[in-house]
Parts: structure tokens; C-alpha cells; sequence
DNA sequence: CTGAAAGCGCTTACAG
DNA sequence: CTGAAAGCGCTTACAG
């Protein structure tokens, strides 16, 4: 039970309130709350009585408004819908959450000019830091404009190579997932994945092509099916591969759902998974990835950490310390549509 | 191009250099900017200049102590991992986003001690509101301790009845989803769905089995199927219902991906949907429902106006008008899973 | 150890 | 129409 107190005109409290009700001075209030070491023990205790009977909370504006530093952080995002957002949205939040940080989120929606309204929106509240996350692994314009606080971008690098961004090793995730395809015995491996347009897409194919070509191998039918990020593409190009590749005994995809569809088709077709074939997707979203049947091995770009870091990278930079790029590699979490064979 | 200019320190330009730079006082700078008519229009030209050239914005600070608003708001969400969070934070972000408001974005990872730590940060940052989602439709206890401002609760109501909560009704919902399949022609109709714990399984239960009343039937099997919410319970219990009764020719899930299990079973055991089973989905969570085969006919709960509502309602609130409470109905998203039959 | 004073960047009566 | 002054809530030298 917090006791109450009236006042006057029913404001927050202030420091003036806390002084007055313990008979001291603003200064001395000041220096009780903030623990210096110059005030008397009594003193001291008299202070934080009044604040805990007012329930105090020292205004942060004010404070910010001295000291120049804010505690604020903008993370601005391109578009929260997307799955790929979130978890880096949290790893961030967590980088700030243990320390006095609070984030403004800005949802830009893919659009440049709502980006700006809310980079200049976040100046003018004196944040001491900004956060980019992309949705796509390509490059993005860097801010436009004077930005005068340090800027972190992930997932999404910028395009100017000076800018610090945090980014996925996509060229290490297709090396990974081939790699874990040959640990298991494969040798005629398919990749059905997405867009051509995604840098992703292209990137998991250098992975996956030079993991290969190490092993003096090549994909099947020569080149990865390129299609879109869904099921029914999974299905369809399953369908295709099979067909025109009866040897296929791997195949690695580009999504989950991309994998999910693979699964699917070679359901329908009586291929034992993994038994015959082995299954690989990319992403490991839960939801789709671990309720397939059979369950699905699957690469994690370890989204939450690489947010993470671009907070820790972010503190880095307003404390001065300016620290490089970096590209963050994915893990292997396997499943049942992967297994080694005899 | 912003021209750029030194300004002493390397610190953000002020007002104060605006009004150096323009050759008048701060006061006429101050009014010249905020657009008071009682300002010379060639004073104004020649501040207004004076601020692009410094790229000069208003420190949101210094206003937000004056005016005892700093145009933020606090969103507190229990869970960001939880899909039902990120449409309603995206909802809210719209409401705000036209205006002035930024938005605090904090995450209690359901930890009601994580919780207070933010709250008290956010009222230490002097936010004019608060809005409080939940990860789950059952209530919860209201924000305790001195909260200065008005808040309102969303999704998760709050469980004292005279705080603001904007909630879904999954009564409601449940009675959408079987008044569906009765206007398609199914008379058997049975109900799969998550966790009896859940208050939105319960109240959905309570929807359909009003509507079968209504209509003098009742659910196939004389009780819901209570489990959990994913796709492994819904093909076990398709299986079940189907092998107990026969003559089932419609299926209300709790949830899409129950709904995907449920398709998986019928079309391992050779029935036709939606020819001989119409089946229905909860959520209309776009990556299960439009993506099977055939693609799930789904209940929508438009999470994101109701983000928008409690925006608008937290916004009222601040202004000192006091909406009440609301239930917002769901929609019926038609796709091939369900269809009348003869 | 305590307090009066100055100042962070702005806005708003109030003189002129 | 313009500007000097006071003040929002706090902190930090600086006297005492």
C-alpha cells in the first residue's frame, strides 16, 4: 500500500513537493535522491521517506534536458509485419531493458517519406541513438539528412560501407545447410528457393554452390530453382525436380515454407522423408518448421541475438566507441526431415 | 541538400541559435516558428530560413516541460513473440502515427515485476497515456500503484470493470464461425479446438453452441473437443470424431492451425473438402490459412483495429473524455474450405 | 553538510 | 510587431 497525498492541482510531484514535506532544500533533496555522498545519513532518509509517501518519480524531461542524454533509443522499423522484425525488435529491446533505455518504436511501412517524418520526430525528442531494422537482407539507402546521434542499421545493411550494420551470413547459411545434407550422406542435391530479386536468395545459392563444388559436386539439374517464398511453390517444384531428377536424395529450400510444400508433394508421392530424401529449410519458424510431418530440420539466423548485438553495438557508438560491421552466422536445429544414412 | 553550418560544441542547434542567426530575440524566433500571427511576415521569412539552414528541430523536451504534455505514450506488451500482440501494436502505432505521438515500445515477457520496472520508467518519462495489450483474452489485474494517467487495456481486458478495455468477442466469433456452416447446409457439425484454460476456447464454445440452439442442434459428440492449439492435436482429434462419427459434415477449429491438422487427416482418410466436410479456422493467420490445401475459410478478429480503437480511445481519454468499454465483433474470411452444398 | 543561484531549451504573459 | 523576464523540474558548481 502506497500511501497517498494530495497535490495541488492534482500534478505529478515534483522534487519541490519531496523537498518541502521533508523540510529541505531542492539542492539537498537533489543530492539525497540521487545517493551523492555529501549528504547526512538522517537527511538522506528523512528525503526518501517524503518521495516514497509522495511517490516520486524524478521528471526524466528535465534530467535530459541538463545532462544532454536522453535514455532514449528510436528503432525504426520497415515493416513490423513481417516476421523478420520481431525478433530482432526484441533481442533490441533487450539490450536496452536491463539498463534505463526506453525505445521508441517508429513503423515506417516501407515508405521513405513516412521514415523521415519519424527519423526527424525522434531527433527533436533528442534520442541518443537510432536503431534501423530492414525486412530484406538487400542493401538500403542510409538515412538521409544532418543525423547527429550514432546509427545502427540490421538485418538490412546500408548501403554506405562506413555505416555500422549488423547482418545475417546468408552466403554461411546455404554452406551450412549443404553441408549438413553431405554429413548425411547426400550427394544429389536439389535448392529450391524464392525470389531471384532477394539478395538472400542469391547469397544461400553462392553458400550452397560452393559447398558443393568443395565436395566436387553440383546441384542437381545444375541450378537452383528460383520461384517464390511459398508453399505452393514447394509443391509445384517438388513435383518438377522429382519428375525430371529421379536421384534427388536431398533438398535444401529457402524458407520453411518453401519446405513445407516439398514435404507435401513428396507425401503425395509416396518418397519416404527422411529416409529417402532428406528435407532442409531456412528460417526455422516454429509455427511452420516443428509441425510438419515429418518435423523440419531447419537453419535459424539466430534473429534475436543479431538484435542484440546491434543494441550493444548502438550503446557502443553513443558512448564514443565505435565498433565494425559484423555479419552474424546462422545454426543448424535439426528436426526429423534430415537424417544420416547408411 | 541542407546546407550545414558549425554551431559551437558540435551540439544540436537551439533556438537561441536561430534567433542569433536571424537577428532577433528568442521569443520572436519562438513565435516566428510556431506560427503566432503576431509576427512581421518578413521576420518570419528570415527566421524560418535561419532554422533550415541550422536544420534546426525543437527540443520536444524543453516543450514537453513547459507544457506538462510530451506527446508519448506507453505500449506495454506482455509478449512481442505472440502474433495477436504485433496487430494491435501496429493498429496503435497508426492511430499515433498520423499525429504528433511517439510511442514507447516496452515488452514485461509476461513478468509482472518486469512490468512495474517499465511502468515506472515510462511515468518517469511523463507519457501522457498508456496502453496495455495482452497476449491472451483472459482478464487481467489492473496495473497497480499510483498511475497518474489514463490507460487503457487491450485485448486482454483489465479485471476491474471500470477501467477502459477493448477487447474481441470470441462469443461472437464462435457464433459467426456456425452460423457459416449452417448457411452452407451442415447440420453435423463438430468443434476442435485449444486449451479449455483459455477464456477465448471457453467463450468461443459458448458462441457455437448458442447457435446450434438456435437452431434446435447441437454439437456432434455433445461437447467441444478441448486440447491444444496446434496442428498435431487437430489431426489427432479429426481422426477421433471422424472414426466416432461418421456423419460428421462440418468442422469449427479453435485455431487455423488446428484447422490445418483437421485437413491433413481428412485428406490422408480420402474426404472431400469442402465437398463432403466444410472446415473452419480461427485467427485468419495468412501464412496457415491461405496456404493449404484446400486453402482455410477463417474467422478474423481484426487485431489492428482493434489496436487503432484503443489508440483513439487512449487518446480521448488524455483530453479528458472517458469512452467505455467495447467488444469488437470478428469477420468471416470466405476462402475454399467451405463452401453450401445442396 | 546545506542551500541560494545559475542554467538546460523552450514558451508565454507582459511591457514597450 | 518585438524583446526582457519569468518559469517548467531538475542538477551542479559554489558559498557558507
Amino acid at each position: 500500500m502506497t500511501s497517498e497525498r494530495e497535490i495541488p492541482g492534482n500534478r505529478a510531484p515534483t522534487l519541490t513537493d519531496v523537498a518541502k514535506l521533508a523540510g529541505v532544500s531542492v539542492a539537498t533533496a537533489s543530492k539525497a535522491i540521487n545517493g551523492r555522498a555529501e549528504v547526512k545519513a538522517a537527511t538522506r532518509v528523512r528525503v526518501l521517506e517524503a518521495a516514497e509517501v509522495l511517490s516520486f518519480a524524478p521528471n526524466a524531461l528535465a534530467r535530459g534536458l541538463l545532462s544532454g542524454r536522453t535514455g532514449t533509443v528510436g528503432l525504426l522499423t520497415s515493416d513490423l509485419e513481417g516476421r523478420f522484425s520481431i525478433p530482432i525488435l526484441m533481442g533490441a529491446e533487450d539490450a536496452f531493458g536491463a539498463g534505463q533505455i526506453s525505445v521508441f518504436l517508429c513503423d515506417a511501412r516501407g515508405d521513405a517519406i513516412r521514415e523521415m517524418h519519424h527519423v526527424r520526430a525522434l531527433l527533436s525528442r533528442r534520442v541518443d541513438g537510432l536503431i534501423v531494422v530492414g525486412s530484406r537482407t538487400d542493401a538500403r539507402p542510409p538515412l538521409t539528412g544532418n543525423i547527429p546521434v550514432p546509427v545502427v542499421y540490421a538485418y538490412a545493411p546500408s548501403a554506405d560501407p562506413d555505416d555500422i550494420s549488423i547482418t545475417v551470413d546468408n552466403v554461411g547459411g546455404g554452406r551450412l545447410a549443404v553441408d549438413h545434407l553431405l554429413a548425411c550422406g547426400r550427394r544429389n542435391i536439389a535448392h529450391i528457393t524464392g525470389e531471384a530479386s532477394f539478395q538472400a536468395a542469391r547469397d544461400r545459392v553462392e553458400g550452397a554452390t560452393a559447398a558443393l563444388a568443395a565436395a566436387d559436386l553440383s546441384l542437381v539439374g545444375d541450378r537452383p530453382y528460383f520461384g517464390s517464398w511459398d508453399e505452393s511453390w514447394g509443391r509445384a517444384a517438388a513435383r518438377m525436380v522429382v519428375g525430371q531428377h529421379p536421384e534427388v536424395d536431398g533438398i535444401f529450400c529457402g524458407s520453411d515454407q518453401i519446405a513445407r510444400g516439398v514435404l507435401e508433394t513428396l507425401r503425395d508421392l509416396g518418397r519416404d522423408v527422411p529416409g529417402s530424401i532428406s528435407v532442409l529449410g531456412f528460417d526455422n519458424w516454429e509455427a511452420i518448421a516443428a509441425h510438419s510431418r515429418p518435423r523440419l530440420t531447419s537453419i535459424d539466423m539466430n534473429l534475436q541475438r543479431l538484435g542484440t548485438i546491434a543494441g550493444q553495438r548502438l550503446f557502443a557508438a553513443i558512448d564514443g566507441v565505435s565498433l565494425p560491421s559484423e555479419e552474424f552466422p546462422g545454426r543448424l536445429v535439426m528436426r526429423e526431415s534430415t537424417v544420416p544414412v547408411g
